[in-house]
DNA sequence: AAGTATAGTGCAATTTAACGCTCTTTTTGT
DNA sequence: ACAAAAAGAGCGTTAAATTGCACTATACTT
């Protein structure tokens, strides 16, 4: 996944749960100004911090082969 | 996946290929001091880095459900 | 249309990742 | 066992992420 289908990713599992930015920043623990840049595409998050999020919408990081089905 | 995951999957999979962390840091663009911290546990790297890596290893950084198999 | 909730941005301070250099430790090959 | 290669760690600098606060813009509701 690039850099945009994560964010798109994050973004729309989010509005699916219809959890505010600010009620995932603060269950995640990160700051409601680096969740904002992040979904808006402004942000370089660390990985700590993407896990952070992901976590808190059910979602986990992984690594995977590419071209797969190729 | 957890951090200690991530990280022994990225450097399972450099020695698969037999890539000295040298090589891999050149290639994907990284300090090698970085990819060192991270592989070594020490580090928290940001997203690009770690896209970065992934990339030159043949592998892509993705979000899934969790628990999809429980 | 007005009002409220939610999302996005500018600015500035603090923390920390990224990085190179040097050195030590560990692993590998002969 | 020795030598060479690779990996890990200490130290200091630079660049960037994180964060809060205040403000603006957009979306949603009545």
């Amino acid at each position: 996944m690039h850099f945009n289908e994560l964010i798109k990713t994050i973004k729309g599992r989010r509005e699916a749960l219809q959890v505010t930015q600010e009620t995932l920043a603060e269950l995640a623990g990160v700051g409601l100004r680096t969740l904002k840049q992040f979904e808006s595409g402004k942000g370089n998050p660390t990985l700590l911090t993407l896990q952070k999020i992901s976590d808190v919408l059910g979602m986990e990081i992984c690594l995977k082969i590419k071209n797969y089905n190729a």
